[in-house]
DNA sequence: CGCATACTTGAGCGTTCTCAATACAGGTGG
DNA sequence: CCACCTGTATTGAGAACGCTCAAGTATGCG
């Protein structure tokens, strides 16, 4: 047993020597988490248009807009974020490569938040009818849409519990631990580092404290030994204590893949 | 235009005669909102199994467990709640009739979340297995259920950003804006004014607060003269101005309804 | 080298928390 | 009808947490 344990996804459906590293990362997300069928994936990478690149501070979709297309990060991070009033912004979610920026204007008319992207992004694109008619011919990627829906659902739920109920340092340490669990699917991780490219400012958006406030929380985390930041590359030092600290459990991350399926099969 | 305008939502679609007062308010909210045939309303009423009585305080759903059912509130209230270590809670989601309580385990493994009763409550269950028969023959009913996802998702989104970025005044009043509107499409307010039969230390769980300073925040939005809150019945005295102080918009709350689906139609 | 952006530190204030006591309400049993 | 009990609401006081303002220090880029 080592003293440092180190996070561990099951790679067992991941070929790495079958993927250049300009991969689409939600298709390796999905072969990764979901049980969609080779040529399912094929099927959405075809469908996945021009990566173009979007540089940082500027929108990807702008608050209260509608749009015929998903955006999906190819590679940098994004934020979906709401101003307020005042100039206060928040971030109701973080987005990595391989995350949908905004499923929801499938069947949503208009989405009340904006995406920016937080570095340079390459953001690609599907279509909505596209996206229908995929569904409509492939019910496995209805299902798998519908089930990162329910993912984003479930984290953003936990941000809520966080912002709620847990205090700024337990947050940031919550937010280092999901991170390194979402990165790790889309192989963004080096062992239990990764590197966080993000500005303070834009992480305090993100977990709802001042700039300030993060600066010194951050230094406690840092004091504490648990995880260093330097650069922008986190390391978490102990990441059994961190998790134990932060109360973080994996769990609703849904990093274990899609349900099995006997029910979906027996229903059809 | 009077001085103290009202909350209205277009009721052109609801024929208050037809319906008796035990109608599923599921039911009631997707006449309102959702352009599904009187067709599809009865078949899934129809498949919402035996309301069952669910005493105040106990769960409809225990954290981290699965379900083979969908629970719909018929009657009363309930919260979506988390337990932290040192027994903090908090509230992701209010559920009121007409709400669902755990769609997200139609997918996902476990709901890492527990659903409890706030007040008695009855609920009635719309099993896994029946619903995707219903939604392999009647897509439309597919649809509104992914629909009901994303409206779920943005009012946690909501949540997120008050929770982020709200003070505590402006949060219990930003509530109380969104219920009023909720409630309204299940026809359980009266004018600009509800019942609400939460204590209010249930209601410091939901808005992430100490229940002594909810009730002192409590306190200041009726010094304010906004609202009052006597029994356990809510009146919003001023609308308009309790809106804009707590910077409410009802956009994410979708109450206009379904996009109305010319890319919908066109794509399939 | 200089400017712009990001990070860090200090100090004081305001918000929200905790602990603890008190008041009030509804329901039960004597 | 009253005494009591439990749960809920309210109040006070002090402490902790996080905020703002403001200055100062890196760091990176042209």
């Amino acid at each position: 047993m080592p003293v440092r344990s180190s996070i561990q996804l099951s790679r067992s459906r991941v070929r790495l020597t079958t993927r250049s590293p300009m991969t689409n990362p939600l298709i390796a997300r999905l072969r990764l988490l979901s049980s969609l069928s080779e040529d399912d994936l094929q099927i959405l990478e075809a469908a996945c248009t021009g990566p173009q690149t979007v540089p940082a501070h500027s929108d990807i979709q702008a608050e209260g807009r509608g749009t015929e297309h998903i955006h999906i990060v190819q590679s940098g991070w994004a934020a979906r974020y709401r101003l307020l009033r005042d100039g206060r912004r928040q971030f109701p979610a973080l987005l990595i490569p391989g995350d949908l920026c905004d499923i929801d204007a499938l069947l949503l008319n208009r989405t009340h938040f904006g995406v920016v992207a937080l570095t340079s992004c390459t953001i690609s694109v599907l279509p909505h009818a596209r996206l229908r008619e995929i569904m409509e011919s492939r019910p496995a990627i209805r299902d798998v849409f519908w089930w990162l829906t329910f993912v984003e659902n479930a984290i953003s739920a936990e941000w809520t519990v966080g912002l709620g109920a847990r205090s700024a340092e337990e947050r940031l340490a919550h937010l280092f631990c999901e991170l390194l669990v979402r990165l790790a699917t889309v192989e963004m991780t080096d062992g239990n580092s990764y590197a966080l490219p993000l500005t303070q400012d834009q992480l305090s958006d993100a977990v709802g404290l001042s700039a300030v406030h993060l600066n010194r929380t951050l230094q406690d985390l840092r004091g504490s030994g648990l995880i260093s930041l330097d650069g922008h590359r986190l390391t978490i030092h102990n990441w059994e204590a961190l998790k134990d600290f932060s109360d973080f459990s994996a769990d609703y991350l849904h990093v274990e893949g899609l349900r099995s399926g006997e029910n979906r099969r027996a229903a059809h």
